[in-house]
RNA sequence: CCAGACGGUCGGGCGACCGCUGUUGCCUUCGGGUGAUGGAGGAAAGUCCGGGCUCCACGGGAGAACGGUGCCGGUUAACGACCGGCGAGGGUGACCUCAGGGAAAGUGCCACAGAAAACAGACCGCCUUCCGGGCCUGCUUGCGGGCUGGAGGUAAGGGUGAAACGGUGCGGUAAGAGCGCACCGCGCUUCCGGUAACGGCGGCGGCAGGGCAAACCCCACCGGGAGCAAGACCGAAUAGGGACGACAGGCAGCGCGGCGACGUGGCUGCCGGGGGCUCUCCCGCCUCGUCGUCCGGGUUGGUCGCGUGAGGCACGUUGCGAGACGUGUCCCAGAGGAAUGGUCGUCACAGCCUGAUUUUCGGGCUGUACAGAACCCGGCUUACAGACCGUCUGGCAGA
RNA sequence: GGUCCGGUGGCAGAAUGGUGAUGCAGCGGACUGCAAAUCCGCGUACGUGGGUUCGAUUCCCGCCCGGACCU
């Protein structure tokens, strides 16, 4: 996974994010993004709830996830923001450079890139 | 060749780039960097059983309750699992299925239908006889026939039902009946085989004892409770509580308050009492003002437990088999909002479309199951695209 | 990780092993000038696969689904 440092874990820091962060949807995933003010590394949670499917295919979908951020991460910074990754059932089935292009378009949809 | 039965194995391979994580070597500015190496399953699943391990209760005995298992012998650490037999049922067969002890200890149930559903009895029948009953009738005038009532014999026949107190045949009889006989079934039993369940030959008994125990139950055997969120250590934080209800406190000493009489659920000791140890009893142990219900306050960090094990593989010996024993060799996942991956190429297989001259070769597209370790192990159950191996059975054809 | 319950018409909810009630909802009829209320009638179900039994919603076993609790 990502460093251990730049990942949420605690149930409060995810219902933070979900109250006050702005949210784009795409057909493989959604996207929830809370602005911290610091120039510190993005800190990165993951959601796949049971209705995605069991459990093999929730790890997938959040594998898929975390590999599509990566991807975009190395091009792009994304200091300063709290992100977190939601799945969908599409998750799993979409392609996945389309899964990187909706990634890309939700991250400037809520503002983390220009 | 077709159809089938049983047992077992695998369940994508190779490569490239980019990542995550355990262990370990080196370097380090102690943040980390770099190299090597390991990294999901046959079911990891359901949690249906059994065990290891940990804590609690752990004292002993008797009885009860509760739960489970249930032909016999074996395997095993143990089991409700497995193996080999036996019996019953199914299949032409290879084989498959079975919670398969006890119904002459007791209780209960057997709807509807049927005369009758468990202990013998008798609705329609069949037969005999009597009161020479009653009524009708024929004529040979003291006999016959029919209907009907009473007493008795019988269980062959009738039909109902899942099931009707042995079945079929012959004899027998007034009519009948294991009343007698033969065969079949059933029960008891000498002997023989087998460790046993059980089987076989024979003899005896004329038949008694319907079914259901996955109904209560009886008998035999087994079982203390909870579970790694067990549990241990380090660190942090808060509190040394409050309310209501019930009860049983007493005495002495000390303390505290008071000038004092005295008061006091603060402490100690003794007696009594309460609670806990599944229930009851006896002794025993622990704890204390006790018990019950509710409210309030703090912590959700780290390390260990945590993988050398009833371990894997190979070979040998032994056993019909489940397995057992011996030798050699190997170390083989360890996460914690939870790693074990993502993308691409190529090969393999299957399906569809399509091109060339059919066989054959080529191109394109799609698909390749069920499913993810969470302390570990032995089983069971359930899910699963497809591929392969072995043994056997039945049928057809050919030599 | 573990423990324990429960699945009956569209909804709620009973039923000693032998015909599966009842209420609300729905449909049809009666009543009414038309409706409501009332009355009469009708349709619709035992989660699933096996087993025991003459016979299973009920008893036993395996699956599927839903829920509760331990933290």
């Amino acid at each position: 996974m990502f460093p251990h440092s730049a990942r949420l874990k605690k149930r409060s820091q995810f219902l933070a994010v979900a109250a006050r962060a702005r949210k784009a949807p795409a057909p493989g995933l959604v996207l929830q993004a809370l602005r911290r003010d610091d120039d510190e590394p993005a800190r990165i949670g993951f959601t796949v709830t049971k209705k995605v499917g069991n459990s093999v295919a929730r790890n997938r979908a959040r594998r898929r996830l975390r590999e599509a951020l990566r991807v975009v991460e190395r091009d792009m910074g994304l200091e300063g923001f709290d992100l977190v990754l939601i799945g969908r059932s599409g998750t799993g089935q979409r392609c996945f450079a389309e899964l990187v292009g909706d990634l890309r378009r939700v991250l400037h949809k809520t503002g983390v890139v220009p």
